[in-house]
DNA sequence: ACGGTTTGGTGACTTCGTCACCGACAGCGT
DNA sequence: ACGCTGTCGGTGACGAAGTCACCAAACCGT
């Protein structure tokens, strides 16, 4: 089941190919305002790596070693119970860094959440030396890395009072709308948005069926449809006022 | 019932009292192996501040301009739904770092959650201009602080984890022998025990009431004392393995 | 085509959250 | 002492959510 997929393969563009090197640093919001020799440092000193989809990037017992700037893809970053349920933290998207790997290079202590590529995946890797040496000579670069540390705890604030406050229904109907932004045909397993939500699948099984006899989605294996926007967007802007 | 207290006392002894200037550095076990010069910094550009009992330490609407490093007391971060509903994210104790402060000195964005002073308090104030200086400057520093951040992170990792998978039951009885570290008597509300535990008064006070039908506990108003502490234990071991 | 796996559907039951309401107690002013 | 008021806690009824056991249909590899 636990996907081990093989280590990430290193290639350093800006030597092994005579291409110029990737401008990837102009992707990063706060980081295309550094100064010009701190830019050259991190071009020069960072690799490019790919990783496939599905691959762990970091876990129980994998320290990564690297800070991982994403130029492409998206990394899901969830946690297990020992009863075998799951929940999705946050992801980590194209243009931000993934900071728990920063967090677990200063090893703090055994954390049980896990970093997954949800696709193949095209980042930047910066060793804990260099990483170092930017925090030191940089203000733009420990912005950078400061305010990814506090996007990623308001997030986690974000998930607790969700869990903990608001209706099921609701954060459902949130969530269909969200994965539904490009199409309304969504390719999701009922145990991929329990994991999600992190709540059973029978939950999810009977609350998609209530919305199903409302007409406001149509069911198959392994996918589903939005029919009704209206009423799902009306059930998700509810609050508990 | 929102309590305003006052806002901070600032109090330099080093400069505006006689006293030589206190040690307060060798209480973070982090910082106790900064470079001396560092240290020098460390003291020389801090304050010393006290706030009271009950004082709301930053908030909405409250950015905190100086990072608190707490020497004496103990503060407490929750988070306050729209229903009115409450939880408590973690708490800060004597020789830690108030993080969540620097977050917002870097202000990414509005935060809910909330910062209590739960006992008068004592701490050293940085300036954000010094907290720059002094993160670019030393190694130790800068690990202390991420450090604090990780522990933060793995503390709300915990939090989520409890909220969304553990029994009630499970979780009061640990916060119960969690209270009743220094004696027997607890002084605490149902209402503070729902907040603790991210639920409703109802829920604690029937849960309670199944406790002392047990024979574990003894409730009175605003307080109760535990009368069998292995009852209470061998329920918070239980796990839903 | 076969057997195993994944997916999802369902009923019965427990636990938890919500709502409405009530009584008991403490503090306080007169 | 008396009543007033706000806090604190208890309770019943109900709805929402999680758990358990089990089954059926769809899919997959060989």
């Amino acid at each position: 089941e636990r996907v081990k997929g093989e280590h990430m393969q290193e290639k350093d563009t800006s030597l092994e190919t005579g291409k110029p090197a990737e401008l990837w640093i102009e992707k990063f919001e706060g980081l295309s305002k550094l100064e010009g020799t701190i830019k050259q440092t991190l071009m020069r000193e960072s690799t490019i790596v790919t990783v496939p989809e599905g691959t762990i990037i970091f876990g129980p017992g994998k320290p990564p070693e690297n800070l991982l700037l994403l130029l492409e893809g998206r990394v899901r970053v969830h946690q297990t119970s020992e009863g075998g349920r799951e929940i999705v933290l946050y992801r980590v998207e194209a243009g931000q860094s993934c900071v728990l790997t920063t967090a677990c290079l200063l090893a703090y202590e055994d954390y049980s959440a896990e970093g997954v590529a949800e696709t193949d995946i095209r980042a930047a890797a910066i060793p804990r030396p260099v990483f170092d040496t930017l925090i030191s000579q940089s203000v733009d670069f420990r912005n950078f890395i400061f305010t990814a540390y506090s996007k990623r705890i308001t997030d986690l604030f974000l998930v607790i009072e969700e869990i903990a406050f608001q209706r099921l229904d609701i954060r459902l109907a949130q969530k269909l709308l969200n994965l539904a932004r490009v199409s309304d045909h969504i390719k999701v397993t009922h145990q991929q948005l329990a994991a999600e939500l992190g709540t059973a699948r029978e939950v999810i099984s009977r609350q998609l069926g209530e919305f199903q006899r409302r007409g406001w989605i149509l069911q198959a294996r392994g996918t589903l449809g939005l029919l009704d926007r209206n009423g799902l967007t009306h059930l998700a802007s509810l609050d508990p006022a």
